[in-house]
DNA sequence: GTTGTTAGTGTAGTATATACACTTACATGT
DNA sequence: ACATGTAAGTGTATATACTACACTAACAAC
């Protein structure tokens, strides 16, 4: 057996949000070689004292100011000519911000990050498209045996809030009543007590998780 | 931005097979250091022009002659002090022999290659015990909303042998009934016309897939 | 006080999952 | 040829989960 190959392991993060009733996605414009000033996911290599989740967790941090969020494994990519500096395996992530936090820096190698709507993306460089549709597809399927929907919303929040989460990455309508019967049965919500009252017309019950954090695994 | 660590891509393999009624793992017996004469995965590093799907497939026949068998990707390991090398990422895959198909082979880096039963493992090299159960854990998930489980049956099969793969894996009884019911409603299967005499008792009706090799996704 | 807008609620029907026991067809042994 | 043992094969009733569907309540704005 010969010596084996070396090779530069990154990981790439897709970051979803919800803005404006749209889903959205966080890019960095590259200020380096290779694919500068494209579009692409935020990420950078890993370290040899780190983990790969550790590393995710750095590069969301350092690149964009987005912290503490929830961040899982998706898969890794490590066809030849991925990148064409070869020799880069990436770990892909998906991360899930709240509505409610937006704040973004640009940081040492991202010339700026941005948001963009998820049907409205620029080209993106590598192979990033293929990552964030497969990050795409792992969330939608979530959705539906997980209450990882929850953590796209702030601490507090409406039936109608959760239920237009749904509603915008499934990309269809839902009945109101039944959906309500639904994330009710599951028993992960309490009322807060109090009402948001949000323009002309009936104030909306507010809710919280009963145990903020834990992703309950549904079935 | 500082130059990049460099690591060796190694991809680890979990194959599963059914013999003897109990659900098996194939590992190798370690013939070189860190580990040597431990039982670890069958795996190996990256080379630099394949992806890692070749890999894996290439890396499982050349240590096992296992080939032509279902594989997906499973997970990505990472972490710092996982070999103690140092700088080894590993990609986990498991795949699924049918259980007509147990010829082994040994060769190059593993001194010999043998089924276990899951349930009775020995020791493992690395964190090997870990991605096991990872994959033992998507196995087990993928059986409620999937028909993968026919990948670990020869082509031609009756209902009971099905049903005994599910319970093997579930580690739970089923109604015999139910299960009938529930699988010939997947409109998955047909009926062969033959029937398989195996003891002394009736003989059984032959399935076989309607498309074979395609995994259907339930729900 | 009228209008517009979203919040909030119930019921009936359909489909799916569960619980449960006996008969059939063969091999084997007498 | 008959009795025995073994796994194959089959149906029905009940409970649970999903679906479809329309009106009233509470507020702001005018």
């Amino acid at each position: 057996m010969n010596t084996p190959a070396s090779f530069n392991v990154a990981t790439d993060i897709v970051v979803f949000t919800i803005r404006a009733d749209t889903l959205n996605v966080l890019l960095i414009e590259r200020a380096g070689q290779p694919f500068k000033g494209s579009w692409a996911l935020p990420g950078g290599f890993l370290n040899n004292d780190e983990g790969l989740d550790q590393c995710a967790a750095r590069e969301l941090a350092e690149e964009t100011g987005v912290g503490d969020v929830y961040l899982e494994q998706l898969a890794s990519f490590g066809d030849p000519g991925r990148d064409p500096r070869g020799g880069v395996v990436s770990v892909a992530y998906f991360a899930l911000v709240p509505a409610d936090e937006h704040a973004l820096r640009a940081a040492s190698d991202a010339a700026s990050a941005r948001w963009f709507a998820f049907d409205d993306l620029p080209e993106l460089a590598f192979d990033h498209a293929v990552i964030l549709h497969a990050a795409h597809a792992r969330l939608k399927a979530k959705l539906d045996y997980s209450t990882i929907a929850f953590c796209l919303l702030p601490a507090e929040f409406t039936l109608s809030n959760l239920q237009t989460v749904y509603e915008i990455i499934k990309a269809e309508t839902l009945d109101k009543r039944n959906f309500r019967k639904w994330v009710l049965a599951l028993d992960v919500l309490q009322e807060t007590g109090e009402k948001r009252v949000e323009g002309a017309h009936r104030p909306a019950m507010l809710y919280r998780e009963k145990n903020p954090g834990t992703i309950k695994i549904i079935r």
